[in-house]
DNA sequence: ATGGGTGCAAATCCTTTGCATCTGC
DNA sequence: GCAGATGCAAAGGATTTGCACCCAT
């Protein structure tokens, strides 16, 4: 997991460690560029894919795009596949303090209408394909 | 709330409501399409929207693509506002009991590697914005 | 010199938009 | 007849891929 780093992987580590605001991959690009005008943008994707496996930086999916749906509207966790994607229903409900939401919430400025707990991990078929 | 629906938005509705696979749009298009040949995908993703909007679907969104990066690897939720997308570090651990972590994992069939709470509600700029 | 990393451009894929037509009321 | 819904095609945006070149080892 210590692979070494290229210096770009580096720019871009620095870029990602540096910025406040979860910027997407094309705002990393821009940033990045100002450094290194000859950056491509396929080279930032490249790399953060490194970055994220390697673990040196996370993921999160936003509302914007690229989303699925889901017919049961009532409130429910999900179980998501590392390897494969796969996105489970929780059958049980994981519950939370009611309290500590709250008092989240307004750590975080804003006013919750919801929650939802994620749980990640190997879904039954990635675990049998083990590896 | 209760707008009533086109016969393409209760087809479409249908289909996400008998799916048990969370499908993406362009799953939902491909099936309503044996039904209604005619259909567009404009169609179902307009029809998507306002189905999300009217609250009789929900979106959720997986680690495919259109994601933003995080520097920060260490555990900690995050705050979306349903408004803008913005996307927010909470400040402080929302503590979830270990126990009920393990037992919904294992209710899902998942080995449960990390988790995340995700709180949704109004960021304080679109408060701001009230209405 | 060799192989992985890189830049560039083209290709893909998903989603949205413009617009003319159609539908239900 | 009208307003909103729809189909189609084109546009847009994000990400990936193919490929030749370059660099570090």
């Amino acid at each position: 997991m210590k692979d070494k780093l290229t210096s770009n992987a580096q720019a871009v580590l620095e870029v990602v460690r540096t910025a406040n605001n979860h910027p997407t991959a094309l705002e990393i690009y821009e940033t990045v560029r100002e450094q290194r005008p000859r950056i491509g943008v396929a080279t930032v994707y490249r790399i953060l894919h490194n970055l994220v496996e390697q673990g040196h930086v996370k993921e999160i999916n936003t509302s914007e795009e690229s989303c699925r749906y889901d017919g049961r509207i009532s409130r429910h966790d999900h179980a998501i596949c590392t390897v494969c994607g796969a996105l489970i229903d929780v059958p049980v409900d994981v519950k939370v303090s009611e309290a500590i939401l709250q008092a989240a919430a307004q750590a975080s400025g804003i006013t919750l209408s919801s929650h939802e707990v994620r749980l990640y991990g190997l879904c039954p078929s990635c675990q049998a394909k083990h590896k």
